[in-house]
DNA sequence: ATGGTTTTGTTGATTTATGAACAAGACGCG
DNA sequence: CGCGTCTTGTTCATAAATCAACAAAACCAT
């Protein structure tokens, strides 16, 4: 990975920021630039050096977050599936306020809930048990839907109810269930 | 007051929040100046652009606090003593981790203590009660040293302790004995 | 002391961010 | 509808920050 300038990440990064928290007050489309800039402190010009507008903004940070979500998981199909999900939900709890925001608010555009259902589906893809002869009579379509929208519901109850476990303990208890079903 | 340019502020505070962090961890003749780059994440000739060294920024720090602390002196001059104090240790609250840091590092030099009193003297010189005549047989120097040590005293206590009352409590007492004394 | 490593200031070429200004759109309200 | 106001997207010249490289100090263990 190229390493960026460090102005151009200090930028990027302020303008997310700026975006959650400002998506914690008020609806998306009465977000104005301006206020991105404002909370960001950062010269409304500069935004368009790096975004097209506030809707290109919110495209890349949800890309970000799915992208540093699937790298997680080349790493962690090595584990057993009860510990497997762990990082996962720490990040989910790291990025608390984007997760409560992106999953509350109606009008993300393209919908947040649905670009991570296709991810996790994705990344199940290549879980699915086809030795033991569990699933002989299931077909994948079915299994990827089944697991990742029960996936997606329990993160989706976890986050609004305020991560009422910790972590580790959602993580096994979910990762037990979704080894049952794959 | 000339606006400054947004990145100037930034790096400037940028740095300053570092020195104020690592003190907390090293004494100051151990932090290199590639720490305060680092943990300030700006590059390291960029502080060259704006201070001498690390002695020069550390002055510059408490230069800032000491200045806003005197601008501070102006409007609450007008207050009477038992409610002119209470913005002040709000500001020593809001900026605990600095006067914390400074009033226990034995080393930050020119000693902020020193320089802190100095300040206060030259505050009080014009709160002299010479009108009444209770003042009549005492020295300025007198006074100014009484009060002045008295209350640097004071915020070194409440700051090194933990500050164990809210910050409008103390300054009404405070307030009380300092217009006693002046 | 001495040789190796770290830290310090400085430099120069380059990239990014800034502020201010502008025209064109969108918005709301009387 | 038309008018004023706010928002958008873009431009330009300029200022600041970056990275990499360098020589000189300072530091430290042998």
């Amino acid at each position: 990975m190229a390493k960026v300038d460090r102005r151009i990440a200090k930028t990027q990064d302020a303008l997310k920021q700026a975006v959650i928290g400002l998506m914690t007050e008020k609806k998306f489309d009465d977000i104005t630039i301006q206020d991105i800039a404002d909370r960001a402190n950062v010269n409304r010009g500069t935004i368009y050096l790096h975004y097209q507008d506030k809707y290109d903004l919110l495209d890349k940070l949800i890309e970000m977050h799915l992208n540093e979500l699937d790298e997680m998981g080349e790493w962690a199909c090595e584990l057993d599936w009860t510990d497997a999900l762990i990082p996962y939900f720490e990040y989910f709890e790291k990025n608390y306020l984007f997760f409560s925001t992106m999953l509350a608010s109606k009008e993300a555009p393209l919908t947040f809930r649905t670009r991570l259902l296709a991810a996790f589906m994705e990344g199940f893809k290549g879980e699915i048990d086809r030795d033991s002869g569990k699933n002989a009579e299931l077909s994948d379509d079915v299994l990827l839907q089944y697991a990742g929208t029960a996936y997606v519901g329990i993160i989706e109850w976890w986050i609004k109810n305020g991560m009422p476990y910790p972590p580790r303990d959602v993580a096994k208890q979910v990762g037990t269930l979704l080894g049952r079903s794959l």
